[in-house]
Parts: C-alpha cells; structure tokens; sequence
DNA sequence: TGTAATGTTTACCAACCGGTCAAATTATCA
DNA sequence: TGATAATTTGACCGGTTGGTAAACATTACA
C-alpha cells in the first residue's frame, strides 16, 4: 500500500520531488488560467503528463494542490518587499522596488494571475496569511516610508496608499496583459511594452513624491 | 409554448422585463464572487429567487446571461473615460476621471470584478470588443493627452500607460478589496480609506505629471 | 535475488451541472 | 367569461467532475 502525502514528511524520493514539481507547475498553468473551480483535476494531469489518479497520489486533493501552490507564490511574491531597505537611499529603493515587481509580472504572470484569482474571489484560503505575516510586512515598511517623508526625503504621503498603487500598477502588467495588448496594439504591444511601462512609473512615482536625483 | 428569448424582440411585457433585470442582478452577484465558471445556475436561480428552468426561460444558456451583462458593464464602465475633455483642463480633467474611477470602484465593486474576472481569464468572450471600441475609445483619449503634453500644460509622458495606471490604482481597491481591507486593519479600513485613496492619487498624479494649480 | 515499499493504471462511482420536457399555473384580452 | 398565450415548476437526462478501489508495475534495499 502507498503511503499519501500526509505520511511522507521524514524523506523524500527524488521521484516525489520530481513529481510534485511537475504537477505544481502544471497546476500553476491551469489554475492560473481558469481559476480554482473553473481548473479540473483532468486538466492539470494532462498537462503534468501523467493519470489522474497518479496525480491524486500525490496531491489528496484538488484543494490540497492550491493550497501548496498558492502559499508558495505569496511567499516569493513578497520578496522584492522585504528586499525594501530603511537604511537605503529613497529614490534608489522605490526605483528598483518597482523595477523588481515590473520584472516579476514580465517573468511570472501566471503567479500574479493566480493571486489575483485568489483575491478576486475573496481569498477564502489565504485570509489568515494576508492579515498576518502580509499586513506586518507592510506594516514595517510603511513605517519606514512615512519616517522618509517626516525626514523630508520624499513627498508627505500615505504609505500603504503608495504600496498598494505600486502594487497594482506592476500587476496590471500581468493579470490585465490581454486588455493592455488589446488596447496597444500590434505594433506598440510588443515586449517593449515594459521598458516603456517601467519608464513610465518610474517619472510618475519619482517626480510624484517629489524627489529628484 | 412560450417564446424564449430570442423570438420577444417586439414586445417586453412588464413581467419581462422585471425579472431579466431581477436575473442579471443575481448573475452580477454570483459571477462577479465565482467567475463564470466557477458561478453555477442554480445558485444564480436561487439568489434570483426563482427556479432555474424559470430563470433559463428568460435567458436560454448560462453564457447569454454572461454575454449581456458583460456588454452592458463593459459600457457603463467606460463612461467616465468618455467624458474625459479635450477641451478641458488638464488639472480638473484628470482629478475628476480619477475622482469618477474611484467612485466607481466604490460604488460597484461587482462590475469591477465581474470584468477583471473576465480579462483575468484571456477575455474569451469580449476580446473583439477590447480591440474594437475599447482601443478607439483609448487611442482617441491618448491623443489628447499627447496634445496636452506637447502644448506643456502637462508632462510628457506615455499617455497609454497613464490611462493604465489609472485605471489599475483605482479598480485596485474593488477588485483587491479582501488584500486592501487585510492590510490595513480593521481601523483605517473603515470607509474613510477611499477619501485617503482619492487624496493620494490625486497628489500621486498631479504632481507627478508637474501639473500644479 | 527476493520482498516489501513505492509508484502507476484501469475501471469505476456518486454528486453535480447545464439544460430539456411536459404538465400545471397564471396573465391577457376579445 | 372563456380561450389563448405567457409563465412557472418538478422530474429528469446525459455529460462532467473530484475522488476511490484494487490490481499491477517498479523501485529500493537487506
């Protein structure tokens, strides 16, 4: 008899980790396209390349899939955040805070869509994560933009406002791709799309909170 | 036999017409929460308060009800962006299309999301629509934003890119409203947050397109 | 090599889902 | 009022879905 997911927490077969690998990259793929209802299990095997109930082996359940997978996209999509430096210099952080977050929409949009399913549908399984460990991080950080501005180094503003624009505007990039080609065009909506969206922010949030080089 | 639908293009009783208003506000509801996928007819029947062979009475398939209120909220959404001026000021133009945007991810958080449902999952049904009147409605809007930068009333900048970031900041806050809410804890999140969001977009974009009164 | 643990597959199931049908009920109006 | 058209409903259907059972295959290792 094989021993389900919930059992193998001592070692780990290379083949498990190979597995679950290729099956969390394919349910990245279909669940970012579909959503988590609009997503079958069928689907996610035939693109893992394997049977469904081979799948099922080692995810237990559909949800259980999500669950993993979501938990470790909102880990790595808080990292350019943390990156965020106190001791750096403002225009330089917030610079390359939104480059990062441009470069990740560019690199990984099928995480960001698949967040932004999460959220849209009113996070039923991450509610928890964004109250805690997300609201503390922005938390932090918004601390050290506000003493920023009280130091005079940018612009008075409300930091969490600032956070969550950053936020959105990079993200468009991504889970809004179709309607920015849509809008662009053939000939505008080629990868140049970012470098001019990256030039763009950058004169809007720079010259927005009043600092200049 | 009834007539469904299709064949009633003459004559809409009252009954009629009540009640397909009474099923796309239900549908609004369920598929703006679920995606179209995820939304079933029954619980669309159910929060219509009536059955659902009724209900596919008025409209014959899940995707026509989809189909028309997507048409319809693709319409109403593009309003504020319609009365955009060429002839008016750049200053009070650009507050006042942020100023509608935000009343409107207020307002009618359903809509938003019903269509960054839409356009999250590649836009199936509405990307002729995007292409066609949604791209003339932009290009036409950009050009006199192209016209306003050259005459030096505002900075120069992407104006294609500008309307993306407006429109991302403020759908932000109905589409992202679960993370929005999170993050700033059950204080500040009180209704107050969309004065505090419409005062730092403004001075966000105001000063950040050097435009000053 | 033998055998026990691990991995894979075929066949299947119960629940659900979008949609149909025919019968019953209600509104319309000559 | 009576007949005709519009509306509503319960019962049902075929297809899909998430998940299971058990037999079969492969790997790890003593």
């Amino acid at each position: 008899m094989a021993l389900p997911r919930a059992a193998r927490t001592q070692r780990r077969t290379r083949i498990q980790e190979a597995k679950e690998e290729q099956i969390l990259e394919a349910a990245l793929e279909v669940f970012s396209l579909h959503g988590f209802r609009g997503a079958t299990v069928d689907q996610i095997a035939e693109v893992a390349g394997m049977s469904k109930p081979n799948l099922l082996y080692y995810f237990r359940t559909k949800e259980a899939m999500h669950r993993s997978l979501i938990t470790r996209v909102l880990d790595t999509w808080l990292d350019p955040l943390r990156e965020f430096d106190a001791e750096g210099n403002p225009v330089s952080e917030i610079r390359s805070y939104i480059r990062r977050k441009l470069e990740m929409a560019r690199d990984f949009p099928r995480e960001s869509r698949l967040f932004a399913n999460e959220i849209l549908q009113g996070a039923p399984n991450i509610e928890d994560e964004l109250k805690g460990p997300l609201k503390s991080l922005v938390d932090e950080k918004a601390e050290v933009i506000r003493a920023w501005a009280k130091a005079g180094k940018i612009a008075k503003c409300d930091p969490y406002h600032l956070i969550f624009s950053i936020w959105s505007t990079t993200q468009h990039y991504a889970d809004f791709d179709v309607q920015v080609r849509a809008v662009l065009g053939q000939d505008q909506a080629g990868e140049g799309r970012f470098e001019d969206a990256a030039r763009f922010l950058e004169q809007l949030f720079l010259s927005g909170l009043h600092v200049s080089e």
